[in-house]
RNA sequence: GCGGAAGUAGCUCAAUUGGUAGAGCGAUAGCCUUCCAAGCUAUAGGUUGCGGGUUCGAGACCCGUCUUCCGCUCCA
């Protein structure tokens, strides 16, 4: 990260605080790492990063529909998506090249020498001895294992080990109110599984048609090995989620389609277009045959923000053996049944939340030659700022405060509305360039007398005299959602 | 988890070799009434991250601990 990238992202943190966007978890304790709570704003602003998402997707959709699913689920589920199995690993550290690796896999690796060496007995008897040592969970005896074949670290070529330790991916908590003899649930570490246990429901229920798409948003949890880089990374984070269940044989198709449709959404809230770019992936998780990130240039390089996967049938499939239930769609066009293939696009919400505050964030320079000054602007797109308009009197005498109250009253029906009377307007003007809010309205003298006010509006700092009456439908064309969601048609 | 750096007011930072914790911005109340910050008066806000130690005396020195930031690794 350069220098100057760095000071911007501090910078952005900072603001994020101080105007109540993100707050430290438990600060007054000392903090929780890797946990933030949403302030005031904050949480305005992403209400209306998923309300957009909500809307894109199921109101503009007639063939997706959402759901909301609890974040406890049944432990069979992550054994049947591999979590159980998949993010349970066996961790050690060798102490001089300070790397880690999977205990399980020096000992596989190890197997493969002897093999290779032409030593199958011995191969043999240290596979039989890994498998019992993993069935029992047993890491004591896989550190004795590394020990007693003299396994050393491919780096260092020392045997300067630390123990081997658990590393869950996965939060357990108890379920029922006897913390002893109840069962053991997890805290769900991705939304998409609450979908795929619905599908039926849905539809069934929903006489869904094949193809379409089930939506979720919702919390999803996981240790981290490391949690990093403000609310990029978190043990508690938001998903934003799209299941698209299709024809097998159809499903690349789908996951172009969805590529692109994904990225227009982004590109929709005029951010620097160049900012954002895809990240074919190389290696493939075990249950996709494609996908995609949507990576957006953060002040510490590009990073994902969303997801786009083709799963193949593999959820559904390992859902219908280890359930039991018959996972599958009849299809009257070819009239087959068959296991539904998916295409999942999943959008990390902090991390839009954070792509859209960096994407905004500004310190302008205004100076001209008599004068010094600058201000702090967030560029957020009108219909995502957490303030859509701020009414202004000039003094807060002669009746305009009065004035000014009959105007946040009619619009507050329809929007988040700040009403300031403190300080001078310039100073006025400048807090709400800080918080993001597309729209001041000033109610001056001449208001009194012919119902107008003036409307400055944030990026270009210029002004209009616009009468009273139209106000309503003013900030609707700026702020409102058809706007916005036009773009994607 | 390892290595490096850092934690002082809401934010950004000061505080000689150890000697009375401060400033700017911000906030609050009032004045001013003026369409683009930094005008005037007053006020609030701190167990210097936390715990221990050395010392007559610690924001500073030592130990521990927590948190954050930067690198290595993984993910949404």
């Amino acid at each position: 990260m350069s220098k100057n990238n760095d000071e911007q992202f501090k910078n952005v943190i900072s603001h994020a605080k101080e105007y109540g966007f993100v707050f430290p978890s438990s600060e007054i304790y000392d903090g929780l790492s890797a946990v933030y709570d949403y302030g005031q704003l904050g949480t305005e602003l992403k209400n209306n990063i998923k309300t957009y998402w909500w809307k894109a997707m199921v109101q503009l959709n007639d063939n997706i529909v959402g759901i909301d699913s609890a974040i406890f689920m049944h432990p069979k589920i992550w054994k049947a998506s591999g979590h159980v199995d998949g993010f349970n690993d066996p961790m050690i550290d060798n102490k001089d090249s300070k790397k880690r690796y999977r205990a399980d896999q020096l000992i596989e690796d190890k197997i493969a020498r002897f093999e290779k060496d032409g030593k199958t007995e011995k191969a043999k008897t240290l596979q039989s001895e890994l498998d019992s040592a993993l069935e029992a969970d047993d890491l004591p005896r896989l550190k004795t294992l590394i020990e007693e074949y003299e396994i050393v670290c491919p780096i260092s070529g020392t045997r300067n080990w630390t123990e081997v330790r658990q590393f869950n991916l996965m939060f357990s908590t108890q379920m029922g109110a006897m913390a002893d003899g109840s069962d053991e649930v997890y805290l769900r570490p991705e939304t998409a599984q609450g979908i795929f246990v619905n599908f039926l429901n849905v539809q069934k229920s929903g006489r869904m048609k094949i193809p379409f798409g089930i939506a979720q948003i919702g919390k999803a949890f996981r240790n981290e090995v490391i949690a990093r880089q403000f609310i990029m990374r978190m043990r508690e984070f938001e998903q934003m989620e799209m299941q698209f269940f299709v024809r097998p044989g159809t499903e690349l198709e789908w996951y172009e389609k969805w590529k692109a449709l994904r990225l227009k959404w982004h590109l929709a809230l005029k951010p620097e277009a160049s900012k954002y770019r895809y990240h074919d992936h190389v290696k493939l998780a075990h249950y996709a045959n494609a996908a995609v990130d949507i990576e957006y240039e953060f002040p510490f390089g590009f990073k994902e923000v969303e997801g786009i996967h083709s799963r193949t049938d593999f959820d559904l499939s390992q859902h219908q053996k280890f359930s039991g239930k018959k996972m599958q769609y009849f299809d009257n066009e070819i009239n087959q049944s068959y296991v539904p293939f998916v295409i999942e696009t999943s959008i990390g919400l902090d991390r839009m939340f954070l792509t859209a505050l960096c994407n905004a964030y500004e310190e302008q320079d205004l100076s001209t030659e008599d004068k010094q000054d600058s201000r702090r602007v967030l560029h957020l797109h009108p219909a995502l700022a957490p303030i859509k308009a701020a009414i202004l009197p000039l003094t807060k005498k002669d009746g305009l405060p009065e004035k000014a109250h009959e105007i946040v009253n009619a619009l507050r029906l329809d929007f988040n509305i700040q009403y300031d009377e403190k300080d001078s307007i310039g100073k006025r003007y400048r807090r709400q360039d800080a918080i993001g809010t597309p729209l001041c309205i000033t109610i001056d003298h001449q208001s009194l007398e012919d119902d107008t006010v003036t409307i400055r509006h944030r990026d270009s700092m210029e002004q209009e005299r616009v009468a009273i009456a139209q106000l309503p439908q003013m900030v609707q064309a700026i702020a409102g959602w058809k706007g916005l969601l036009q773009e994607l048609l």
